[in-house]
RNA sequence: GCCUCCAUAGCUCAGCUGGUAGAGCAACUGACUUGUAAUCAGUAGGUCGUUGGUUCGAUCCCGACUGGAGGCUCCA
């Protein structure tokens, strides 16, 4: 054995050191500030504990709360904390899993009779801060599978005993901090000193191994910080995050609103979230019309025997709104819960050649989806919504290049409504087979292909779910988070072998023989509520000027000068420019703060000055006063704005 | 659907250990005729989500239901 090892750290220098000395030692020998802040090591790419001995020749890279992976490391070993002053408080509690999230950590665990509820917060913090000060190392050992198995046997805990069950032997080891021992591959961070601060964020029910079936567990959300500084900032911007909230900014900004004697999941849209919605929906009919789609418009209902055919009544039928019956004996249709069976029957319309393909039926189409009740959520998850759809039918050759087509059309979408921060998700079959997929496996190949050869080749970075595909085909979403965070399907493009064979679809080759297409399911928004509840948390509420349901505020400095306001109304709103008068009886600061406050971009005040010179003083929205200019200037600076921001679709692909 | 929590005026919230409710903003009325983020005064507004129960008495305690929040599961 070599007396001496030769670590490389990240920035490429080499440094020898004894034999066995620990990642801390090598940082204490960088300085001894950096040695203090290492809370894990990455030792030839694998995570590790900082204070293992290292044996050979190694690259290493010192993790502190800067790198995600030391913030995992942090967060990991909090939630053992959380589970040693659970157990002290609460000594019979059974624990299951414990992991880093995102942002903090959880642990799930079965507290018997007992229930947890946030009162029981206080007094968790108050024992974990009690504990992270008694500076307790994370101490590792390795034991035998039996000697763990009888460790948890004598604790009966059997949530651990059953993920001992999946361990091999030789490969299980233990973590122990204080009076806490838990099974634990680890990492964890040095000692329990590092956790300065701590916050209980909720506690919710989480089914034993993500099963249904199984025993509903209590899981205890947290999140710790090696600063009380970095929690303050962090809950602070939760704070600020709430504000942004679709869900409180649509009742205050009157854009939708929800009744109880309407029903669960079934939003009512007011006139000026009608105005924003229509203006979106007339933003993509024209990108639409650009781009070779065609409007078609199908009812709400549809014969149950449509959804036979489509192989929705048999996957989704049972979880459904139910049939609705007629007077006739047997007769029976569904609220439609998608477009497409509606679209293959236009498709079906007439014999269709080769040359009428790729055929591009688009629809506001609106649907209804019974969701579960716990899963409804504002405007991102309701029961009847409105999808921006298209099918696109195409011959098989076609299937690349149009799918690269609607790739643009979505990026063109996202691009003008300011969305950077989206994530392109490849959505694949499950690994293993499964039943839920229907089709066969050459055709679902054959899209698989097809999308991941598109998106390659519009350079579109995405990763791959195995598992997320719909039922009858694979898909490209387009994901985006809301203000606290969790991410959201927009945007979808799905490509589909099934249901042109389940149609009996077919087009007439050069050749005169029958052919079938191949269909493309797509929508841009995805759904016009779930991407106007984006909207509205991605902009706080304040729109762009296009989509902006009231524009203008016309405020007179006294009612002196309605007439002249009226007049200066009139005119703009022959410019389609879209507000309304304040006529209160009101200062004109007043005025302002409520304009300000209702988020309208543009404030023009009148008053005699301007009613002399017929012109208007403008404000803008956050910007304060930009002086007087004529009607017909305004004008012309309000359509300059609107035409900068949405610039004409324009495909790039052949 | 499951778990935990929540539900008071249009909105945001107060209401101590059970004795039938209050504020600010909004609304309405009046005065003021106003120059770039809240003029003043007054009025009205609630079977305390619904419904059973406990109690002499329930906004308050218990149950069910409805709706909501955060998760889990699901997601065409």
């Amino acid at each position: 054995m070599n007396d001496l090892i030769k670590i490389t750290l990240p920035d490429g220098s080499q440094r020898d050191y004894p034999n066995g000395s620990s990642s801390i030692d090598v940082a204490m020998s960088i300085s001894e500030g950096l040695a203090r802040n290492v809370l894990a090591a990455k030792v030839n790419g694998k995570v590790q504990d900082a204070n293992l001995p290292i044996y050979a020749d190694s690259t290493l890279q010192l993790l502190t709360w800067n790198d995600t992976e030391g913030k995992a490391t942090f967060w990991h070993s909090s939630a053992h904390l959380l589970a040693e002053a659970v157990e002290a408080l609460f000594p019979g509690t059974k624990f299951g899993i414990g992991p880093a999230i995102e942002t903090g950590f959880y642990y799930d665990i079965d507290p018997g009779e007992r229930k947890f509820s946030q009162d029981d917060f206080k007094a968790i913090e108050d024992k974990m801060i009690e504990l992270a000060r008694q500076k307790n190392e994370f101490v590792r050992t390795e034991v035998s599978k039996d000697d763990a198995i009888q460790y948890f046997t004598q604790k009966n805990d059997e949530y651990k005993l059953e993920l001992l069950e999946g361990l091999a032997d030789g490969s299980i080891t233990f973590y122990q901090q204080g009076n806490f021992t838990d099974l634990c591959r680890g990492p964890h961070i040095p000692n329990t000193g590092f956790i300065k601060a701590i916050k209980l964020m909720n506690v919710a029910g989480a089914y034993w191994r993500g099963d249904e079936k199984r025993r509903m567990m209590t899981r205890l959300y947290a999140v710790t910080f090696p600063k009380q500084k970095e929690l303050d900032e962090y809950l602070h911007l939760l704070e600020e995050a709430k504000k942004r909230d679709h869900r409180k900014l649509g009742r205050e900004l009157e854009l939708f609103m929800f009744s109880e004697k309407v029903g669960q999941g079934l939003p009512l849209w007011l006139p000026k979230g009608t105005m924003l919605r229509e203006r979106l929906e007339n933003f993509l009919r024209k990108a639409q019309a650009r781009a070779g789609y065609l409007q078609v418009v199908t009812p709400h209902i549809g014969n149950k025997d449509l959804y036979v055919t489509s192989g929705h009544w048999a996957k989704y039928g049972e979880d459904s709104f139910k049939p609705i019956k007629t007077p006739e004996e047997g007769e029976e249709f569904m609220l439609k819960p998608m477009n497409c069976p509606h679209h293959c029957e236009i498709y079906k319309f007439k014999p269709r050649s080769y040359r009428d393909l790729p055929l591009r039926l688009a629809e506001f189409g609106t649907v209804y989806r019974y969701e579960q009740s716990g899963e409804l959520h504002g405007l991102t998850r309701v029961r009847g919504f409105t999808q921006d759809d298209a099918h696109i039918f195409c011959r098989p050759e076609q299937v690349k290049d149009e799918f690269m087509r609607v790739i643009d059309l979505v990026l063109y979408v996202f691009k003008s409504l300011g969305f950077e921060n989206y994530s392109a998700q490849i959505s694949l079959r499950s690994v293993e087979p499964n039943d839920k997929y229907i089709g066969k496996n050459e055709d679902w190949e054959k899209a698989e292909t097809a999308i991941k050869e598109a998106a390659a080749e519009k350079g579109l970075p995405t990763i791959i779910e195995h598992g997320e595909a719909a039922f009858y085909g694979p898909k490209l979403d387009f994901m985006v988070r809301d203000a606290l965070g969790r991410k959201w399907q927009l945007g979808t493009i799905q490509v589909d072998y099934q249901l042109p064979q389940r149609f009996n679809l077919e087009y007439t080759g050069a050749d005169n023989q029958k052919y079938r297409p191949v269909m493309i399911h797509r929508a841009p928004f995805g759904s016009m509520e779930r991407f106007i509840a984006i909207l509205i948390e991605n902009t706080g509420g304040n729109f762009p000027l296009w989509l902006s349901p009231d524009q203008i505020a016309i405020l007179p400095i006294s009612d002196k000068y309605t007439e002249y306001a009226e007049e200066v109304f009139f005119d703009l709103q022959e410019s389609d420019i879209k507000g309304y008068v304040d006529h209160r009886d009101e200062k004109i600061g007043r005025k302002i703060r409520d304009a300000e406050v209702n988020k309208i971009p543009f404030m023009l005040i009148v008053g005699e000055k301007e009613a002399e010179e017929g012109k208007v003083s403008v404000r803008r929205k956050g910007q304060g006063d930009l002086g007087s200019m004529t009607i017909a200037e305004f004008s012309e600076m309000f359509k300059q704005e609107v035409n900068q921001a949405i610039a004409p679709f324009v495909a790039s692909v052949g």
